[in-house]
DNA sequence: ATCGTTCATCGTCTATCGCCGATGGACGAT
DNA sequence: ATCGTCCATCGGCGATAGACGATGAACGAT
């Protein structure tokens, strides 16, 4: 359902300015717009990769609530899941990452250049 | 929701795990969820300064959803509110939106750096 | 004084979020 | 075969977001 989101960067590399869907990016940024999901992304990174149990000890809530971010985190591109056995392997996906960052650079850009 | 947007130096220095509270971060985030939200961004920009009524007709919303979300985008401190007689003025803060973009690339930085 | 415009706020409704416990499948170990 | 662990999903619950119409205040114009 949400296999556009996991290649939205050709247009926002594409089209310069204003023209990106604003619902892409709203999408996007609704990804990180908890803080649960944050800490999910710094411990993923300095983990380098985990599983979920590892997230779930560190961050104090149910499995399931994990899970669920997790999920999200994945759906939105933003997270890299590799069904490992028993272990599901999570990584940051630091290209799609920094892509957001991109866009959200971009949107202070058009912001600041008045366009 | 986002009384709290206005000072984070406090409720950053509340958390203990990470140099940036997630909260706050998600927090900004959340203001930039909201595809309505982008166009106001956008638009605002665009036109350098301007008043509810005009992103009512640009947006198509219902004026009193317009106005909340701009109350959103005031409160998470991305945009400057100016009461002017009938007509309140609504401009981008190019300078939060910026910081907003550095916090993220500050994460994406904290990601790639394996820390 | 009256009317039209602009805007913030309130109350309401619906949809979604975020959380949890429970469940069941997959797998390793005994 | 059985048990324990890990995980994804389901169902439910409370809280919140997002949308709207209605209302009233502030202001300009007639």
């Amino acid at each position: 359902m949400t296999e556009s989101l996991a290649e939205p960067d050709r247009a926002a590399s594409a089209l310069p300015t204003c023209t990106s869907d604003s619902r892409i990016v709203a999408a996007r940024f609704a990804a990180l717009s908890h803080p649960a999901r944050i800490e999910i992304l710094k411990h993923l990174s300095a983990s380098r990769s985990c599983c979920c149990r590892e997230v779930v000890d560190h961050l104090d809530l149910a499995q399931s609530t994990v899970s669920q971010h997790l999920k999200i985190l994945v759906e939105a591109g933003l997270v890299r899941f590799e069904p490992d056995r028993q272990r599901s392997r999570y990584e940051v996906d630091h290209a799609a990452l920094a892509d957001v960052s991109a866009s959200l650079a971009a949107l202070v850009d058009s912001c600041c250049s008045g366009g």
